[in-house]
DNA sequence: CCTCTGGTGTAACTTTTGTCACTGTGGAAG
DNA sequence: CTTCCACAGTGACAAAAGTTACACCAGAGG
């Protein structure tokens, strides 16, 4: 409770009451899909602990990292989605023992009214997530994958806090739909270059 | 005045009113820029007429573009923007005479909160932008440039109601960001199987 | 008519990325 | 200590896309 507070401490007092007293609290082990393509959304998260990635899929099972989910975050799409009460069109991962909190959809919209404090923490996650998208586009419309590795790595380092990023190739190559080959050769390429050294199942930022 | 009203029978008439009195009708010839990557942007644009595309820009000149506005609809990005009085991140472009209607950005805030009918009309335009910018992620991220090609040149027709596109070569690979001899080459074999008939400056589908 | 220019067609080549095939290896499980 | 197996390295090749270079042509404007 006291946590939840130093995450939002925009929210107002009076929301504060209402998330606590509707609020679910949920916690969910690392490695679990939190949410599924095509499922219909019940409920709006909030991330309390952990860390979440948010993927978007195509037909054959590929996957295409979007964004990182943190603490005091809340997932746009499932915000959108329930608004229009559609289906979820990305998947959700964790990547870490993840707390969330679990906000029915049938509040959000009468909080958007009545808490000022909740209409700019939706509008601000609105605008932020967009602002991830363009920056995204710009990587696949205009960088080569050496580049977009690059930054994936940058990115990756800079949410979990630490210049290890503690994936294997195979896995890199998934998140940019890429092939483990590919990023082999790559991060060989960087190795060379002094910019990374490479471990077992870890690339190591320098 | 009718036009407007026609175009967003969903404002309520207080709103109708304010629009009529503060905003401002602006009328720009074709293929004029009408907001420039890194400018600050001073009031937000409702379309009334005509056809705009919006671009992401890169710094060599590149260009990419993300989607079109038509009559009825409104920037996101501009209202993005204005609401974090930051510059602009895109560039946008008539395609055809447009007629837009500018509003002053220090009324938008206050609309939010006074008009029920302008909240809903902000939230869905982000809403909707969020879900173009989503299948283009997929386009860049699952698909190669034939199939990339192919909805450009469906989509386009769709907006502007003709089965002619009516672009260069050249105009077409800046927007999907890739070379004039690409474009002609996938074109041509798009025309071999009877999908398309090249014109000079005309792609007509079939 | 002639000229010039921008649009188009195309071949040859390079670069980038993806795919296939195979090797080696560290570390967990038996 | 072995046996596996997921992980990683690498060469060879294929496919997609970008680049270079040049030829041709339609139509605008003299």
């Amino acid at each position: 409770m006291e946590d939840i507070k130093a995450l939002f401490p925009q929210f107002e007092p009076e929301l504060m009451n209402e998330i606590i007293a509707n609020g679910v609290i949920k916690t969910i082990p690392a490695g679990e899909v939190l949410m599924r393509t095509g499922q219909f959304i019940k409920s709006t998260m909030l991330i309390l602990e952990g860390n979440v990635k948010v993927f978007r899929e195509n037909e054959d099972g590929g996957e295409f990292l979007m964004y990182f989910l943190q603490p005091g975050e809340a997932c746009a799409i499932s915000i959108i989605c329930a608004a229009k009460t559609e289906a979820s069109r990305v998947m959700a991962k964790t990547t870490e023992e993840t707390t969330v909190l679990m906000i029915p959809l049938q509040l959000l919209d009468r909080w958007m009214l009545d808490y000022k404090s909740w209409y700019h923490f939706v509008l601000s996650t609105y605008r932020n997530r967009f602002d991830e998208l363009l920056v995204l586009i710009d990587q696949v419309a205009f960088r080569n994958m050496d580049e977009r590795l690059l930054s994936y790595l940058e990115r990756h380092a800079k949410v979990h806090n630490s210049s290890i990023i503690s994936l294997s190739h195979q896995q890199i190559a998934d998140e940019l739909n890429s092939s483990r080959e590919v990023v082999s050769r790559l991060l060989k390429k960087m190795e060379q270059r002094h910019m990374v050294i490479l471990h077992r199942n870890a690339v190591e930022m320098i």
